[in-house]
DNA sequence: AATGAATGAGCCTTCATTCAT
DNA sequence: GATGAATGAAGGCTCATTCAT
């Protein structure tokens, strides 16, 4: 059955959603062109033709995908601007998740893989696409701080909270993507629904972030705060 | 010729130390026969012939490395088990974080990326190796959230640790292993020194973890908290 | 939307240069229709729409260059047919080397390179084309050689001054038209001007045929000439 | 039937000399790896195996089978360096002829592919090889045109000599190697044995020498000689 | 026990040609 | 008449594995 000739760019889009799966799905050495262009119904030099190659069909598919998944779920969440700090980090956490859980899109799952086997195709376009959300959040978590915190301590905020998002979530998604043979190994799943999971994380970092705001100093609060110190007061 | 090795190693083991290595690096797919062999400095027949393929080394590699980690690293970090919990949980983070780091081993590299890149020879030993260790840890979580905490907290709590400890130095290894044209995509670092960040992250947990205790009930305690506001007041 | 060509040159024409062009460059196999429609600016079906396929249009843009250069440079090369025969010679020598020489022209090219790596193609086409060429010399040199000469004597000068024009004026062409780094190997270049290079074949070659001439029999003149090294003596 | 799996000596030379036909009748690009393994009768990859690749093998076959024929057919034909300067010509005009026409050997057939269809692979290789037989050539020249000869004369004369030899060996070759249907164009054959050619080059370029050790400017002696001028006296 | 040669399967890419528009 | 998308065939290369030594 001959392929419809028109303008070339169903086919192309048909090639970046393939080419995002299987990338997603094997990583982008074990991915085969044969396979994306067989999942695509077309033949398998159109990927060379449309794209040049194997790399550049990788670059394409993974920003098509970002472009996508960022017009779907905008980084703030949803919530205004002039929404009080919690209620923005709750917002830009959820987005995040729902990013990462939405099973239409791969970007994560590739910009993951690309994170622990790097090809060095994406490196840029990650830091380019990635920078400006990164950097909203960063913005927000300072104003959380305070204006005494240490670039340090943002920094490591910053730290706690995306790990707490991605880690869970990313596994979330190798398990449903998973052929039942191929599970990925660890702890048992945590997740009923992206909301309690959301609620939990921005609690959970809030409080954490609240600890910090009071010492700011590494050493200055104990482990064991002792009676349990309901009201200790801020720096001043 | 008979080859002699005067350094008292056996060649099986050689080929465990450098197929680790590889693996680590490249991954599973990527990672070939010949520069394992060429590592360890021996015959490219031999991985064939004394493992029986690439699947069989890759598995026993990890095995062996795992081994290695836990016998240097043990899970309590050396703490008491009359230690307060809280200083127990620090330990268990910190002993975490030195099997992470550790740049001799490769276990988490491999894991991490079986993590990603599912290819299920290493699901069931992964699971079996470390399931005695998130039981620990996960028991010394319930202590510290108190007997009225769900499972569903435990569960909770137990991933955000985990996430704090993973997300970070994993990202790190990468970027260590990385030659500087591959550097994987993302923020910038977050570590000077490994007991920096685990007393960021104990400190950040265990905050997270008295929130909870003290709500348990996920939509008790508001994201905004009232009263507790009235205490840690904002600098100015 | 049709194409409209303003400077009044056929599709085809344009294709025919164009094609010459890139099969003197790159041989029949190298070039790739792709490259030469480029180059004439039309689609790539073009070449199979106008010719019918690669191969006709290799033997329709040599012919077409074939006329072309032949149109620019008679064989005889101006000189009247009235003139001494050395001068006739000189006449033939210079036009030939002219048509090789002609950077607007990629007949030689093309043929050389056919002659080199025979796609049999072209064959015919340049047998019948050159026939009256290598005709036209053949009686030349017959006429300086004298009645008595045998047709081997004639076949043997023949191949004398055609590999002397051939020889270095198709490695002169390669040699402009080779980038910097694909120099063809070889002995340093000859040409200063063709005017010298017809010269000196010219001379070089009169000699070459008197000296035939006084000895017809291969083997009555020995290569030490005795009688003759009385007079050229040498220096000093 | 399988491969004696011995030295790899044997299948490495197999490889080089069905690689030097090979590459020889087809030249470097439409040559493939296939047709050369299976002339080699082994597999297809094993050209990769042994020698890396596909430019690799072309440029070893190619010094493998320069070496080879130099060492049965030395530079100056066997004559020795104390006979007179014509003999030493013709000795060396004979060598040449012997070595280009070796029907075993392929080394020309190919060097004289690579001058017109550069791959710039062998460019260096080639230089290198033949750099010290045309310096002979070219010292000889220069002692039987005399002291009085300028560079030019010299570059002149060797081209006039190697053209002679090039030309029509190389076009016979193809003749005998080329498929009946895939003859080369050009005019007959020139070809009876080798020494009569050899005969006709040597007489032929050493009359020419000769004229042009008369009378060393380019104008001094007129295309017509009128008197026969059986005695011209040299430069003296 | 251990080696290096040899294999066969599979992949990415190129390219002349064809076809619907 | 002319185009650009699409195709199928073929080539070079990589690599885990096997085998004779």
């Amino acid at each position: 059955m001959r392929k419809r000739r028109s303008d070339g760019q169903e086919t192309s889009e048909q090639l970046l959603v393939a080419a995002s799966e299987v990338f997603a799905a094997k990583g982008f050495r074990a991915a085969t062109i044969a396979e994306i262009c067989k999942r695509a119904k077309i033949n398998t030099a159109a990927a060379s033709y449309h794209f040049g190659g194997k790399a550049a069909l990788y670059v394409a598919s993974w920003r098509y995908a970002f472009e996508r998944s960022l017009r779907n779920y905008p980084p703030d969440g949803g919530v205004s601007s002039a929404a009080p700090p919690e209620e923005r980090l709750r917002g830009r956490i959820l987005s995040l998740m729902r990013r990462i859980l939405d099973p239409q899109s791969h970007v994560f799952d590739i910009a993951h893989t690309e994170m622990v086997s790097p090809t060095g195709l994406l490196a840029e376009t990650i830091r380019q696409s990635t920078g400006p959300i990164f950097q909203g959040l960063n913005e927000l978590i300072r104003e959380l701080l305070g204006p005494a915190a240490s670039e340090q301590q943002v920094r490591l905020c910053q730290m706690s909270i995306h790990a707490q998002c991605f880690g869970p979530l990313l596994r979330e998604r190798r398990r449903k993507m998973a052929p039942p043979e191929r599970l990925p190994p660890g702890p048992e799943p945590v997740l009923d629904e992206v909301e309690v999971l959301a609620d939990h994380v921005t609690r959970f970092s809030l409080a954490g972030i609240r600890e910090l705001r009071q010492a700011p100093a590494g050493k200055a609060s104990p482990l064991r705060e002792a009676p349990q110190r309901k009201c200790s007061r801020g720096p001043a």
